[in-house]
Order: C-alpha cells, then sequence, then structure tokens
DNA sequence: GTCTATAGGAGGATAGAC
DNA sequence: GTCTATCCTCCTATAGAC
C-alpha cells in the first residue's frame, strides 16, 4: 500500500483520494486499457502530469484501487456478520453477509465493483500483488459456507469450495444487469439466500419477513 | 454478420477463421484494449496490414467473436435440451443445459469465453449489436427457469429473471476460477444443479447417480 | 503541487509493391 | 492476399517553469 501522506480521512477528499475515487469510477464502467491517465486526471479536476505527484505510475494507482476494493467489501462484510448474535443461525450470517457485498458492490463506492470488472484484465504482476487480500476474503466466506453445510443449511454433497465460488459468481454478476431503480438490493439478498439455502422447517417467507 | 467470403468451412482453418480464433484466445486472456492488432496477426501467423484484406477494422473483429460466442453456446445449449424427451422432468432439462453452457465456456473453443470476458469493455455501439442475439439467449433460459417453477423444482416466490441472472452468474463466473485439472465440467454442472433446485423426493444424490 | 510542453513509443489504419 | 513502410493519433511518463 504506498502512502506518502498523512491518509486522507479529512472530511474533504484530498487529491490524492479523489484521484482514486476518479479511476476507480472509469475502470469500473470503461475498464482498465481504455481508461487513460488524461482521462482521469480530467475526472479528477486536474492535468495529467499532476497525478505524478500523487502516484508513481497507472500500474500504482490501479494497485491502490484493487487493493481498497477487496478491504472495503471484506470490512463491511465482517462488520455486518459480527453484528449478528454469535448464536445466530447460519442462515442469517448468510444472508446478511449477502447483504453486504452486494450493498457494497452496487453502491456508489466504486472500488470494489472496478476490483471486480478489471481484475482479470491487469497486468500480471499487479495482480498478484492483490492477491492475498482476495483469498483472505475468499477463505472468510469458504469458512461461512462450512459453518452452513454443518448445520445441513446447504447440501452436505456440496463441496464447500465449489459452492463458494457459484456464490461468488452469483453475487459479482450481478455487476453487469443490475439496476438502482429497478431492483431493491435487500431483496436481491434476500432471493440469493433462498436460492443457496435449503428449505427451512417453518417457511422460508416467514423467515424473510421475520429478518427484515 | 460480415462475410465477404464463402463461408469458411473446410477442413483447413481458412485464414479469416484463424484471424477470429487466434483474437478470441488473445481478447478471453488479455482484454479488448490491451490485445492489439499486431498480437492478432502475430498468432495467426501473418502481418497486421493483412487483416485487413479479411475485416475492416479491429471493431469488426471484436463484432463477429461475439455474435459467434452467443451463437455457439446458444446452439449447443439448445441442441442439448432438445436431445431429452419432451416428458423429461425439468430437473433434468436444466441439468443437461448448465452442462452445455459449462462445457461450451470452459472448453477450447474461446468465443463464448471472450464474449462474457470482454462484452462490458468493448465499445458501446459494438455492444449494441450483439445484444439481440445476447437477449434471445437469456430469454430462452428465463423460459427454462419459469417451466422450472411451474414444475416446483426452484422456489415459486422466486423472480424467474433475477433466478436467471443470479445462474448465469454463477456459470459465468467459473471463467475466474475453473482450472481444467482441478475440475471436472460434469461434476460442477451437477454441483450446480444441484444448489438450484429445490430437494427431490427421492434424495438428490441418487438423482445425480442416475443421470450419470 | 500544478501547470505546459514534450519525449519516446505503441496503436489503428492506409498505400502501394509484389 | 500478403508484405513493407508509413501516417497520424493517443498513450505513459518526464522536465522544468511557476
Amino acid at each position: 500500500m504506498i502512502k506518502g501522506r498523512p491518509a486522507a480521512t479529512a472530511e474533504e477528499p484530498g487529491t490524492r483520494l479523489r484521484i482514486l475515487q476518479s479511476a476507480a469510477r472509469l475502470f469500473r464502467t470503461r475498464g482498465y486499457a481504455s481508461t487513460s491517465l488524461r482521462d482521469i486526471a480530467n475526472a479528477a479536476g486536474l492535468k495529467a502530469g499532476s497525478l505524478y505527484n500523487h502516484f508513481a505510475s497507472k500500474e500504482a494507482i490501479v494497485t491502490d484501487i484493487l487493493n481498497m476494493g477487496v478491504q472495503t467489501v471484506f470490512d463491511r462484510v465482517r462488520a455486518a456478520v459480527e453484528r449478528l448474535d454469535d448464536e445466530a443461525p447460519c442462515r442469517e450470517l448468510l444472508r446478511a453477509a449477502i447483504l453486504a457485498h452486494l450493498t457494497c458492490l452496487l453502491g456508489e463506492d466504486n472500488f470494489t465493483s472496478a476490483n471486480i470488472r478489471i481484475f482479470a484484465h491487469v497486468p500480471p504482476h499487479v495482480r498478484d500483488t492483490t492477491l492475498p487480500m482476495r483469498h483472505a476474503y475468499e477463505a472468510y466466506w469458504l469458512d461461512l459456507l462450512k459453518r452452513c453445510r454443518a448445520q445441513r443449511v446447504i447440501p452436505a454433497r456440496l463441496d464447500a469450495k465449489v459452492a463458494s465460488m457459484y456464490l461468488f459468481g452469483a453475487m459479482n454478476w450481478s455487476l453487469e444487469w443490475y439496476r438502482p431503480g429497478r431492483h431493491s438490493v435487500e431483496q436481491l439478498a434476500d432471493d440469493l439466500a433462498a436460492l443457496f439455502l435449503t428449505e427451512p422447517r417453518s417457511s422460508v417467507s416467514a423467515d424473510v419477513a421475520r429478518a427484515r
């Protein structure tokens, strides 16, 4: 993580953060290679050359964005899960985690969505840099699913790793079709949870209604 | 669909098809913008300028690839479904369709995978060109899922459109994690079908064993 | 820290010989 | 139909004034 400044956590974004936000939005929509430093600079309200007062290269920018993308969604999902009671059924843990992931991915923060969209097409060594954090996040979900399986909430015969990849796919692909006005993220999270979880003893709809 | 030649369906690929195959492979792995015409020409065994004897532009190449990608997977999925008895349970229809889609996506044909990987990042008017075919393919799956829901094979309360998007996500995201040696496509298709389908009256494992 | 100006290279596309 | 050579544009990155 490159950090040559006092970590812009002020109320005003600060130039460095503004650059990252502008770049993330462009990467999310146009992709990595199609977004030029001029585009980024222009969106951030400065000239291309000025970017180099804050970052060493385009790769440095995208590296930070990828890392922040994972960090953000990981923090939010963990917070959502830990907000629940330790004794909460896995059914609710999973639903809360899905909602947090979708909210982060589909919200106004462009870091996570940029990460998902461009990860496969950034230079390999940039990808490698962010792999450890990505793996940690995946491991967290894998553990969550294994607990679900232990409670018979997802089919026991299923490989948990494969199930977690399918779950990631269902969630991350929403970037391709989600439209803010047409869907409610809460409803989407409930639907996905219902798809992945086996039917509970009580009816699913009652369960969902209670969770709202 | 650009077609200035007698449709190279011969045993030897033909230059035009060889260009498309090389380009699809590069687009799949590196993305659209990061793949230059020089890269494509080199992979196809000729020089950059020669590409223009077969295509009007880079956009013409990628347009053909996107269209072929949808066409291919649509044909294979439809064939797999129609190979089954008309009275076959939806449970089997869906499993066959999933297997066909995954086989096409993860196999050696790079057109479908290239489509999935680069679709979001090609120029907008190129994207628009292939949208009708894509929508037709999506409509086919939506119909499949509605039939499943009518047979109570997926939960009735679920919006079929949303369910189909989640299913697409689970399938298409496999491009990001599937590794040929480590997974069997048949097993993956069974697992995904098991995830999406409600438990049958008989046990799932017996059902799966029968289908093999 | 931001600007202007530009170096140095790569990309898409074209012209014309063979 | 393929080649070489080249045009022109855009890109990342740097230099130096303010």
